[in-house]
DNA sequence: CGGTCCCGATACGGCACCGTATTGCTAGCC
DNA sequence: GGCTAGCAATACGGTGCCGTATCGGGACCG
């Protein structure tokens, strides 16, 4: 809304960061992949790091609405629920999205803003989550610990490198999110 | 072995890589940290690649070598050397090896040899992880989702961002382990 | 038609880094 | 002592990027 027009360099720039991480989004580099020169940058933003802090804001405020949205128990089920959430970051992965987490995550560790931002949503998911495993009957603390566990698998299974091929890969991810799912437990 | 004199630039580049990720790891960088010019950096490595390609081999030579250590079980069950790995990793974690971990696997995402490094690596750690859970009692194909959402764990947990400090992460991290190495299920 | 305002293009200076070439110091050997 | 081999320091050219300053062209208005 503030910033409509600089919204094409906000999505080039989630598109660098997908793929070469924070140190790839580079403002000349941005301007290439958009078909123009740097010249017009400067306008819509400070430098670089007003950008770097447009994309943050502009993940943070995303994903927490996505997670709202996501666990809202309209109609499904608090199970079916979760169950979407782990199909929705594992098996039928959005590629793209799973690498912005993970590029945001590996800057967190030495940028305070954006481990502020990936503090704001785990803690969204890590609350939402838990009403959901509340919903299923498990006491607050126990409903804490398993959402933990929920997102410590989501984030977990992007990171591990299987050399058998995705069949395996789609077997154990099944096998855990039965687990994660399970009913006494 | 090989390169004993070049040792220092590996260890110099693996600080690099933990603090910054691998475009971090730049020659003039590590000449500095060193307190060295770069001079002598081209004798010892062809390129910059060079160094990265040797730091690759020396992580997974050791990780496939610290893994194999740590699940022999000369004298404790299996269920105390899960316990231990976890601890490893988690509670008293080793910042700078974790965050070494996570640097390679980003790095991982676009450079071919670092996903084969880390895909040797993981293929070994799930090995020896699941044939301990087979000691434990576990069929083979159990055993296996056993190890895996054991290390989908001990990653996530690395990457997720509490806000509530750390005691509710320790509380946290007790109840999931506890979890993982639960005696039936 | 002339003015001005908006916006992208171009041009520039500066910096950090790569990799190479050259220099200079030190040590061992005749 | 003088020579040479080995190694780090210095110096250099090239590149990619940042951020600023300047230019130019089209839209809108009087």
């Amino acid at each position: 809304m503030t910033e409509s027009k600089g919204d094409v360099w906000v999505a080039a720039g989630f598109a660098e960061l997908a793929h070469s991480g924070v140190d790839g989004v580079r403002v000349e580099v941005l301007a290439k992949n958009l078909g123009v020169t740097k010249g017009g940058f400067y306008r819509r933003f400070r430098d670089r790091a007003a950008l770097l802090e447009a994309m943050l804001a502009r993940w943070r405020d995303g994903r927490i609405a996505a997670i709202e949205k996501q666990t809202a128990l309209d109609g499904a089920s608090a199970r079916e629920r979760l169950k979407a959430i782990i199909t929705l970051y594992s098996e039928r992965m959005n590629t793209e999205a799973m690498a912005v987490e993970l590029a945001i995550r590996q800057w967190a560790r030495t940028d305070d803003a954006a481990a502020a931002a990936a503090a704001s949503v785990d803690a969204a998911r890590l609350k939402q989550v838990g009403q959901l495993y509340c919903a299923t009957g498990l006491s607050s603390d126990e409903a804490d610990a398993q959402a933990f566990l929920f997102y410590c698998f989501i984030f977990g299974q992007s990171l591990l490198f299987l050399e058998r091929g995705p069949r395996k890969r789609a077997q154990l991810l099944a096998q855990s999110a039965d687990k994660l799912l399970a009913e006494g437990q």
